[in-house]
DNA sequence: GATGAATGAGACTTCATTCAT
DNA sequence: AATGAATGAAGTCTCATTCAT
């Protein structure tokens, strides 16, 4: 076996973009064929490379499927975050962060269906799902971090943050299951039907 | 072939235990093991029967996929319809729909489990997946009917119904996922939170 | 197991309506889905009855293929034996023996291709072809005693009679399985044209 | 999927050597099991290699058996052809053809045999034989030419060619099938006394 | 760095046969 | 006399992984 198993220091440039271009085809098969159906034979065939090649530059299949998760992760991660520091008020971090991931859904289809496949699939040897509750986990933080915000300025009633931000993530990964299955649905009209939800679910009782 | 296939009237007592028993260990080998993981192998040594026993009960191994579809999900829509039928408005079924369907999944997990693995990751031998569409579509069809009955009584604001159910649908099974991964995670206060959340997101604006 | 596997002094009525039963089913499934595909489950299914009867009425399946042979075998010389018996000269038996079985063929063409599929591909426990020699043997002498007779008369010229009746049994085979797998040829014309030409075969020189 | 699929120009010298090598396993296996005996555990056992190189190397079995059929009747074709361009009158021609067959076959006894297995037994998945006719329809076309030649040079007489075509080819195969069976059987002077007999059955009249 | 080739485990399925009823 | 039920071996095929080149 070669250094590059380490994955340590230095990746040489050829590596990086073999991997890279690994992990783009591994993400489009995994949409189009499913967890189940995503077999190395495939992914390689779809990069226009030799099976070889994917045991070359990842030590395993499961190393190979942690960085598909790795790198979208980190996509969508930034990408939260990105589109709500600007807004002042809970509330429109609120809309503003579901209207914008679903730009996001419409703009990387591939990368947010794999990444629901992966981790609603993928198990760690001893049958446990690997992704069970960690891949989630960041995501739900962050949005309990809105909820947190609207609590403290005061915008929004008491409410268990916890369930909100799961049913929150729910709502939006569903938005997207739907659309994805539904391919003329209105993802747009959807996302802002879905704020208005969430705004009316989360905000101050009207004053009687 | 044996008489099952005939599809006729009568089968035979030791011929339903026999289906019965080994849906009823794919039930629970899919919720533990994943769809993926379900092999015939272990549906069988989880049944305590040799392979074969399970080819001559079922066609195919589809064909045994299909039957717990469609098992647990005459229960579960029996169950749902049954738990709202004695509520007199749509707000009550509405909250009631949530808090019965909690009571369910706390009753059997396992049936949950394996419908929504069976239905995120069975495909059909083109490809597509074999329970996308229909599967969620009874469901959704039934939830819309709270909604409508809402919208007639003039309990609900204006909203699109679909994306609602799509919502409520989301929310409910994740609640469900989130309660199978994080098992001191408390179901019912989740449930009734989730219940909140819907009555305030669909209810009509309080007067000024 | 019961007395019945003794095939010995008596069978009951039923035993031998149902063992005529099976082998006609046999016979038939043999000759559309050939010998490989002829499972005792089509053979059963075909019939009517469950695999169980099959085992019950034959020691294995190797028995119940023996039966069709000595069945079909039967039937198939004392028509042979028939058909010319009442001819004067080798010739016309000759003739007569070439016309009658392509008559016999278009009579029961299942027959002879359950024979046929049968003795070229069943086989022994060690491997040899079950029908290798025997069977052809038998209706070989009986082609073989035609040309003796002509030899004996003085009609026929000299020639090898075994290397003829190979001939002449091969030829009058593959004029069935042409017939069977070209539904528009006319059999009984091709009979005559074979007749034709082992007349012409095996006739003395026209004198110079 | 490894190149060969593509069905490209070029495939690695291994890649052939091994293609060659398995169906040339495979020709043996058939010869001495049949076709319902040649599994690709004996095939591959016989090759000395593991099952799974066979699915590497081809697609399915079918695609094994297509081009063991493909290569050996090449073979054949090629040696027909080649053995009777050189004769000048049809009755050589006809002569040489059936010597020269026989020839071939005491060489290689082994591809004619798995020939007529595969082509006898092998079924589309739709239950119909996967050489019924074509197979045989090449041969018989080369064999029709013979008699065309005659008829054209007026050697021949009159008579249904594609009859006496038929005739002609079960004659050779059978000669090679009983000479298969009866290992001491001539098989020269087997072919001897059959150009003789098919000499005479096309043969002119002789003037009166 | 990359590839083709090979492996062996495991999956689903079919089938002849046995057995209790 | 018949049946349904069960078995276990064997078959074909897929796949992640390893290795020599």
């Amino acid at each position: 076996m070669s250094a590059r198993a380490a994955g340590g220091d230095k990746q040489s440039f050829i590596e990086q973009a073999r991997r890279a271009q690994i992990v783009a085809s591994a993400i489009k098969v995994i949409a189009e064929a499913g967890y189940g159906g995503a077999s190395l034979s495939l992914i390689a065939e779809h990069a226009g490379i030799s099976k070889g090649v994917i045991s070359y530059h990842f030590t395993s299949k499961s190393e190979l499927m942690e960085e598909v998760v790795r790198r979208i992760l980190k996509e969508v991660v930034e990408f939260v975050v990105d589109s709500v520091k600007d807004e002042a008020s809970a509330t429109a971090v609120l809309r503003g962060q579901i209207l914008a991931v679903a730009g996001h859904m419409r703009e990387r289809p591939a990368e947010i269906m794999a990444l629901h496949e992966i981790s609603s699939n993928m198990r760690a040897p001893d049958g446990s799902l690997r992704y069970g509750i960690e891949a989630a986990e960041e995501i739900l933080r962050l949005l309990e971090g809105i909820y947190e915000m609207g609590h403290h300025t005061g915008e929004f009633r008491e409410f268990d943050r916890r369930v909100m931000a799961v049913t929150h993530n729910a709502a939006v990964i569903d938005m997207f299951a739907y659309w994805a299955t539904h391919p003329g649905h209105d993802l747009d009209a959807h996302a802002a039907e879905l704020a208005d939800i969430f705004v009316r679910a989360t905000r101050k009782e009207s004053p009687a």
